[in-house]
RNA sequence: GGCUGCGUAGCAAAACGGUUAUGCAGUGGCCUGCAAAGCCAUCUACGGCGGUUCGACUCCGCCCGCAGCCUCCA
């Protein structure tokens, strides 16, 4: 039974859709002006495994996440760059996809962008302000007006008094009242622009999601997420304007991930203090991040540390390490040929195996309870450690079963050795040829008893990063650190 | 100032009103020519002070410390 936090009632509750079997969720995807960073990658990697989880449990789910493609900062950095804005925002989704392939993120199933949805944008704000919840401001921007939604502040547990009485150096005189927010900005000479009854414009920033939304998952979903950060103004403000434009409740389940932090601190573009995922890709394998991001709890704040990213690669090296030599046998190959004690054996270990399923199963259904359910994948690995030489046919059942549990949080679906094998970046310094050559050489050596010998080769590679381990059936295999 | 949330062993990170989390690191042992990997064993905990309880890391109160939102931000 799965249960999911929701922002809006600060409680975690049992997950019913709306149409039972059926799940609509949408994500606040990325603006794109700039590289994802971590933070980004975060909410990438979160709501990929809510997904992946989400159809794990049965349900058809609909995902979508949208791509916000037109708003100041794309303008100004287009200008910057004195190009054309959708030039730049071409080129930073395909950067984005690039990195979310890296990550083993899979594609939403909807992708919608801003500036392919401006007529459901317009037609949203000529419902609003039919309803009477929208005006034309002094400046002929189109406003929200903030005090005429009843629920305002709900979702982020504000109120407009305390909202008010907080120091806003605003004195935007085209509004009615401060806190008001632009569904529609008329165009400045030069700038990209659409028409619409109130003249040549773009949306505001909110305005976007909840057109792409409700036009992609019906008026009332079930889930819509993303970062802590977007609570306020921005979901609460898309509340306003979806409910305010359908007269029905938007969405029944908010989710929110937690930031990523550097030295205890948001990382973010304001401050500066951010990485991209690019970078990052430099130093470290794509898995080895999503593991890092999955290793705590989506709400919790994340720590950026080079310590904990290597921590994250030892893991991972741990649990490829233990499927390493165990071919996945094809489910319910040959089981005829095999011997009564061994058809025991496996019943029995079928039986453990729904063991470890169900703490998995309990995990996730505890608010997507990833460490929990990464545990269970370490209480897999040394159970197969354990087995692997003694009891094959044991150690294949708890192969396949690691793998599959690794696959529904997007891991462990390369090749072992593919993954134990590869540096972080394609090094060309030292090829798998090469380090082939020594270890034959250090066999031979090995096989002269020249210790000495044997040693210096071994050492030779280990400082080029690459670890030999001796097999005991005579052979060495090895890994890049 | 208002509103959220957090404080767990060397590091990271969970659960749970009484029973091993887990990973990395450390220590001892097994294995190995020696290693590595692996297995077994083992040491480091629950910010502080009170309260509820037979019993609290877990519930309640206060205090201290930290972060986030209240302005663009995933």
């Amino acid at each position: 039974m799965l249960k999911i936090y929701n922002t809006l009632t600060r409680k975690k509750e049992i997950f019913k859709p709306r149409i039972e079997g059926k799940v609509g969720m949408y994500v606040c995807g990325m603006t794109v002006y700039d590289y994802c960073h971590i933070g980004h990658a975060r909410v990438m990697v979160v709501f990929d495994t809510v997904a992946r989880y989400i159809r794990d449990s049965g349900y058809e789910l609909t995902y979508v996440r949208n791509i916000t493609d037109i708003d100041d900062k794309i303008i100004h950095r287009a200008n910057e760059n004195g190009e054309d804005f959708n030039l730049l925002t071409a080129r930073f989704i395909e950067a984005m996809h690039e990195d979310e392939r890296a990550l083993g993120v899979l594609p939403p199933d909807i992708e919608p962008k801003a500036t392919q949805s401006i007529d459901d944008i317009v037609a949203m704000i000529e419902t609003l302000i039919i309803n009477g919840l929208a005006y034309v401001g002094g400046n002929g921007d189109v406003f929200y007006a903030v005090a005429k939604f009843k629920n305002y502040g709900r979702l982020s547990g504000k109120n407009l008094e305390d909202l008010q009485a907080g120091e806003r150096v605003d004195v935007d005189l085209a509004k009615r009242n401060p806190l008001d927010f632009v569904l529609w900005k008329m165009a400045k000479p030069e700038e990209p622009s659409w028409e619409s009854p109130w003249g040549a414009g773009r949306p505001g920033w909110h305005i976007e999601c909840s057109a792409m939304s409700t036009c992609c998952l019906g008026n009332h979903f079930d889930i819509h997420g993303g970062g802590m950060d977007l609570q306020f103004p921005h979901h609460e403000n898309e509340i306003a304007q979806s409910e305010g434009a359908t007269g029905e409740t938007f969405v029944n389940l908010w989710m929110h991930n937690g930031f990523v932090r550097i030295n205890e601190e948001k990382m973010s573009k304001s401050l500066g203090n951010f990485f991209t995922v690019r970078e990052v890709l430099k130093q470290y394998k794509p898995e080895i991040i999503r593991f890092f991001i999955l290793s705590s709890h989506y709400r919790s704040p994340l720590n950026y540390a080079d310590e904990q990213l290597n921590d994250a690669g030892s893991a991972l090296k741990r649990l490829y390490t233990a499927l390493r030599g165990v071919t996945i046998a094809e489910p319910g190959a040959d089981l005829n040929e095999l011997d009564a004690l061994s058809v025991r054996v496996l019943d029995e270990t079928r039986e453990c195996m729904s063991a470890f399923r169900k703490k998995f199963k309990d995990a996730m259904d505890d608010d997507f309870n990833t460490p929990v359910a990464l545990s269970v994948l370490f209480d897999l690995a040394r159970e197969l450690n354990k087995v692997k030489e003694s009891e094959y046919l044991v150690a294949e059942v708890l192969a396949v079963t690691l793998t599959e549990l690794g696959s529904v949080l997007g891991l462990l679906q390369d090749e072992p050795d593919d993954f134990l094998k590869s540096g972080a970046v394609d090094d060309e310094s030292l090829t798998t040829e090469a380090i082939e050559q020594q270890i034959q050489a250090r066999l031979e050596a090995k096989q002269a008893k020249n210790w000495a010998l044997a040693d210096q080769l071994r050492d030779e590679l280990r400082v080029q990063g690459v670890v030999l381990e001796d097999v005991p059936n005579g052979t060495t295999s090895w890994r890049r650190e």
